[in-house]
RNA sequence: GCCACCUUAGCUCAGCUGGUUAGAGCGGCGCUCUUGUAAAGCGUAGGUCGUCGGUUCGAAUCCGACAGGUGGCUCCA
């Protein structure tokens, strides 16, 4: 979320004594508690543990809040103490700390041999990471002793200003094989007032929340009958998506890109011809056909189809690149806990690019589709900042490690010449070739994975895709799968969330609202010019004629969030002028000023093509 | 899929430890008012309390299964 600073460095100690201070408050409470992890996260800590058949909720916070207060307020001295590790085994198996000794068992052997089995956290927890270890450090504070690599504060009374959050499930060492022990989290900052701001923020995030703002504004629903996991979008909502998916059609067709199109289902043979089927055959949905013995299933991804439309020619090297566009809807069987509102759906919506072209070609493809989403989120007003994901050493890598040296270095050179703000990670690589990922900011400082552009050096070959050389030779295109705003579902997710639900003119489903003073027949004959006026314009505009009070139908738009609201009335029917009320984001000048009407519509028009957030005109 | 918690009217929520006709605000509808930049007044209709089963003289309330949701874990081509 934030990036670490001098005062997280400060914060560290801190939040790690909390986490040990917890420990020992769930101890004196439950003294059979068993101990894994406790580390120092985002924003505070948590700790595992293993209460047996005790279990916890968020009502036993106050009980182990108020013990932790006990702890704090007798300002304990942390002592830190140091064994080998065969003592601290002894001291896990006397104290009957399983988990611990555990550790303790891999970290003695972690000493001779690699670390690799141990995550970073693991590892974290108890010693400095990677080199030999031959003693280990543990804290103790009163009655209680933790092994923890630290560091620690002096006392317990330094600890700041803490608050436990919420308690879950998870998986002994993140392994669903193992038990699962309760993950209990706190957030911590140096000072109250830091906690009362970062409970604010935590406060404003539940405020934007999409789905809530998607049921407040109308956006999407979901039905029990339809199922888990598959929104319905209602006509609001539907405006959001066509115009964010026309968008992103258009700036893709600007950038070579043609449109096709392909069915919603295909037999299964497509996805093994693809491998799809051994590796995510799981998260197909299949479909039976009652009228053949065909085995269908519901297209989990586009590229294996859009091979097919390649592939039904010959195509030469003065072909490329091909490069195809759709936006279409993807179904995969995620498991159910995996779901939520719509960051995870089950029918998801892509606006999927893939380019088939020679390796030498791939530089200038990928500085294409970089221009194309530099221009996409600089519209939506989001930063970027993108991932480098590179193979590492290990193999499972499909494709040439010539090919893999250079494509990497494309890539980058494409980075760097688009200025965006990158970061290099060896080993997150797909096994099929090493991608672009985008992270997005939204407006409350939180990153987001958005668009994605991935190498694939695999289909290719998988469906024997070529092309003649100058030579006349076949040679094997690469194939680049691009996404600008990754999924509609997603991005509406994040975006929603960003704008609070504010959309700018051009994605708003109500871009002007007018509301009548009265019902007179004249006033009506107005507001109908109007609709119409703006209708000619392609503008989306309602009228509010009801008969209520004109505050309360200002109120009603001012929810609602639409851009525009003018009141009409005996005056403005008879100069022709509106004081168009602006929404508050969108406005730069200050001041009332009324314009004519046509002028008024022109604006907006012209504001929703050039898709500005900010408006021209005056309050 | 796993752990914990949740599900009462279109929406937001009351309903104490099981006890006669399940409440409120907003929204809807009707009437009065014909209104000038964030909520006019009065009236009225909405619920087999997520579904199914069990315990009980009696279940919105207790138990179980299922469905859906929330927070995590795991996963995310």
């Amino acid at each position: 979320m934030e990036a670490m600073s001098d005062s997280d460095d400060q914060l560290y100690p801190m939040r790690h004594s909390l986490a040990h201070i917890m420990a020992a408050a769930v101890q004196h409470l439950w003294p059979e508690a068993k101990f894994g992890v406790g580390p120092v996260v985002e924003n505070g800590f948590y700790y595992d543990v293993d209460l047996g058949e005790t279990k916890l909720s968020e009502e036993d916070f106050g009980r182990i809040e108020a013990e932790m207060a006990k702890i704090i307020e007798a300002d304990e001295p942390f002592e830190r103490l140091e064994m080998p590790v065969d003592d601290a085994i002894t001291w896990a198996q006397q104290n009957e700390q399983p988990y611990k000794e555990e550790l303790l068992n891999d970290l003695k052997r972690a000493g001779t041999t690699a670390a690799k089995d141990l995550s970073q956290d693991e590892m974290g927890t108890i010693a400095e990471g990677g080199s030999a270890v031959e003693n280990v450090s543990f804290y103790r504070n009163g009655d209680f002793t933790d092994l923890c690599r630290g560091p620690h504060v002096e006392s317990t009374g330094k600890v700041g200003a803490f608050k436990l959050q919420r308690v879950s499930g998870a998986y002994w060492r993140g392994n669903e094989q193992n038990a699962q022990m309760q993950r209990i989290y706190g957030v911590a900052f140096a000072t109250e007032k830091e906690l009362r701001q970062h409970l604010a923020m935590l406060e404003e995030a539940k405020k934007r929340d999409h789905r809530r703002l998607g049921q407040e504004l109308d956006l999407f629903i979901f039905s029990d009958m339809v199922g888990s996991g598959l929104p319905l979008f209602t006509p609001r909502g539907t405006v959001l998506r066509e115009e964010l998916a026309a968008f992103s059609n258009s700036l893709r067709e600007r950038h070579g890109f043609q449109k096709v199109w392909i069915p919603h289902m295909t037999k299964r043979a497509l996805y093994e011809a693809s491998g799809h089927w051994d590796k995510f055959g799981d998260e197909l949905f299949l479909v039976k056909s009652q009228e053949t013995s065909d085995e269908l299933v519901l297209k989990p991804m586009n590229c294996p189809h859009h091979t097919r439309i390649y592939a039904a020619q010959p195509r030469s090297y003065r072909d490329l690149p091909i490069r195809y566009l759709e936006t279409t809807t993807v179904y995969r069987d995620e498991k159910s806990g995996e779901l939520g509102g719509l960051n995870r759906v089950r029918s998801i919506t892509q606006d999927d690019s893939h380019v088939f072209c020679r390796q030498d070609q791939i530089e200038a493809e990928i500085n294409n589709l970089l221009a194309a989403a530099g221009e996409l989120y600089a519209v939506v007003d989001m930063k970027l900042r993108v991932r480098l994901s590179y193979r590492d050493d290990g193999d499972g890598y499909l494709g040439s490690a010539e090919l893999w040296q250079s494509a990497q270095e494309q890539l980058k050179n494409a980075v760097v010449a688009a200025k965006l703000n990158y970061f290099e990670q060896d080993g997150e690589a797909a096994f099929y070739g090493p991608k672009i990922d985008f992270m997005a900011t939204d407006a409350l400082g939180r990153e987001h994975q958005v668009a994605t552009v991935q190498l694939d050096f695999v289909q290719p070959e998988r469906f024997g895709l070529e092309y003649a050389a100058d030579d006349d030779g076949r040679v094997r295109p690469v194939m680049i799968h691009c996404a600008l705003l990754g999924s509609i579902e997603r991005f509406l997710a994040v975006y929603i969330e960003h704008t609070a639900g504010r959309f700018p003119v051009w994605l708003a489903p109500e871009q002007i609202r007018v509301i009548s003073v009265n019902q007179e027949a004249a006033t009506v004959a107005f507001a109908d010019k109007l609709a119409r006026q703006a209708e000619a314009l392609g503008l989306r505009l309602s009228v509010d004629n009801s008969n209520e009070s004109v505050g309360k139908k200002i109120r009603a738009a001012e929810v609602a969030k639409v851009p525009y609201t003018v009141v009409i009335g005996q005056k403005e029917i008879e100069s022709g002028e509106v004081v168009p009320r602006i929404r508050k984001d969108m406005a730069v000048h200050e001041g009332e000023a009324p314009i004519g009407l046509e002028q008024f519509l022109q604006t907006v028009a012209n504001e929703a093509k050039t898709r500005v957030h900010k408006t021209s005109l005056h309050g």
